[in-house]
DNA sequence: TAATTTCTGACCAACGTTTGCAGAGTGCTC
DNA sequence: GAGCACTCTGCAAACGTTGGTCAGAAATTA
């Protein structure tokens, strides 16, 4: 008849192995122990038959299931990218399995999305991808009935639960420092949109300035994107002489531009980016950039859930330092001899 | 006393709204007809206890579950996670669930893990990015117990399963047509690894080179990275005026190798990459290269299983045709008076 | 040999849903 | 006013596990 086979289960397993369904339930679980003789016996059977544990049963009964929800606005750039794969690295080396959860905006509808799929889900616990302001909102969102860990760029209230960062205001003001230790006399500035004002790239520049006395210009708004860093390249006063910018596709965008416009990169006009992606360092100028190891933040981010879920006490937040990595985007002011 | 309070469920819901268990289902799934008064009574219960329903339970009972998993090498470099992107989007509009899979080799353990996943998560389908050869290798070896399609870059026999596509090889050949037009005698091919030998980029450049009758030169096998491509740009011959680079980071690393070098781009030696990445229009010079839309890729791949899922038919496959974007790194050869 | 320990089997109650079947209620027709 | 269809609702059985209790069997120790 060619039947279509049913998928074996316990009841299958132990009829095969001759013994009773609760010796194989506890063969398989591990928790109970059971002689070496028959242990063999059923696993051989489990190995025949190609059983396979039933993970909603599981989860039904258990109440929780090995599986990890990872909540953020985007999967695309390259921060949020590396971050969720950092995560799922370390998620599949602990056995547990990845779902992803994507938030466009803080509307209620969308964040009841994230809330209904920690509810409904019976989750292990969940990684929030804070880099944003949707981010924030959806911690701020989600229900305490499960483990909920951040991944974000900067230290942050963080509603009361551990958070792992990248500390984006030391690399902010790193890198401004830098560019005035080289003789500019201010740094521009072309932003990411930001999670808050006081934190984060953009706040870590302002500190630099403030330190150091230098005037603060205006900021320059942009969004993600090289050829949003292209246009807000246009807002540059003519006789600037050092760009820090939100990322480093921004700063490729603002590279381009100035150099449309007779300016020399970097000669007359110092650029410098932010994140290290794989392209910076093929530029031409090679892009001076801060580097933020998102993999990095990703697995620390999934190290701390996971304390969480095994060892029941909340853990303590994660911090790890940018690099400053200089490259040929860099260099003192003209009219300068150094 | 402040207790756990415990999730509510379907008892709790029909208990508050004074009506059976059963009825409140009916409502819930909207199945099966039900007065519009206690449906109105129900929902409002629902409303006030909060009630979702638990995902195990409902996989259980029905065998499948309103997941779908993505299964992929990577998750981090362009491609993938733009087509990952493009299925996440398609699935959250139809109400479904994505869960990720790695596997990076084609070892028997980490095809395992995957086959794994599909017999114990009660998926309602699953999608193989199948841009390389552990791509179809996850394809061979997932069982035939739900849905499977995938997403990939060339036509292939697709085990049997649905393919969703991005014409590899088209591209290539037109890339490679258009080099050629241009007045190049032949055209060089920096290659990242490929799926299988008579398919796609490398293959539609040979053909096009077969077509035109142009001698074809050694391949340069690379990576997908950036400073691959600057290492393979060593392989060049000297007298080389055309290169066709398997993705566009591997063209900006052959690009810089050469201007490094004393050759001008695109003055002494065209260069062409592949995808579209946002980078690309930013570079100096603007990068000609072939846009894929990965995105829309992935929005096809899924609404292929979906349809499958829902249909209950093997839906056909669906190719989209890539696009040249040219832009500065390409121009006549040296020696040319166009 | 007796006393103890270790393992195994049988059985059952959960977990929260879906769904087939049958019963209750309602309105309609003649 | 009875009969009939019809719509709506409730009951109860599954789904595949886990984990508890209890009793017996086997192996180990005194």
């Amino acid at each position: 008849m060619d039947a279509v086979e049913k998928t074996p289960g316990l009841v299958d397993v132990a009829a095969a192995a001759g013994v009773s369904l609760s010796t194989v339930s506890r063969v398989i679980t591990g928790r109970t122990p059971v002689s070496e003789r028959t242990r063999i016996r059923v696993m051989d059977a489990v190995e025949r038959l190609g059983y396979r544990p039933n993970a909603a049963a599981q989860a039904l009964v258990s109440g929780r299931s090995s599986t990890v929800a990872v909540i953020a606005k985007n999967t695309l750039r390259w921060g949020y990218a590396a971050t969720l794969q950092g995560i799922e690295e370390e998620a599949r080396a602990a056995g547990y399995t990845v779902m992803i959860a994507v938030v466009e905006s803080s509307e209620p509808e969308e964040l009841g999305r994230a809330t209904d799929l920690v509810w409904s889900q019976s989750l292990a616990g969940a990684i929030v991808i804070d880099f944003d302001a949707v981010g924030s909102a959806t911690m701020a969102a989600l229900p305490h009935n499960i483990p909920v860990v951040a991944a974000s760029g900067a230290r942050s209230d963080g509603m009361g639960r551990p958070h792992a960062f990248l500390d984006d205001l030391e690399g902010g003001r790193t890198a401004t420092e830098y560019l005035l230790s080289l003789g500019h006399e201010t740094v521009h500035h072309v932003a990411i949109p930001a999670t808050s004002e006081h934190s984060g790239r953009e706040w870590g520049w302002r500190q630099a300035l403030t330190a150091s006395g230098s005037s603060i210009p205006p900021v320059i708004r942009a969004s993600y994107h090289p050829e949003s860093g292209y246009e807000a390249a246009r807002q540059l006063p003519p006789d600037a002489t050092a760009v820090l910018c939100g990322n480093d596709e921004l700063a490729i965008g603002v590279a381009r531009f100035l150099q449309e416009n007779g300016r020399r990169v970097p000669v007359d006009v110092s650029v410098m980016g932010f994140d290290d992606q794989p392209f910076a360092a093929m530029w031409v100028p090679a892009l001076s950039t801060v580097r933020q190891d998102f993999v990095d933040l990703g697995r620390r981010t999934f190290g701390l859930l996971l304390q969480w879920i095994q060892g029941g006490e909340v853990p303590p937040d994660s911090t790890a330092s940018p690099r400053l990595v200089i490259r040929e985007s860099t260099a003192h002011p003209p009219n300068t001899r150094s």
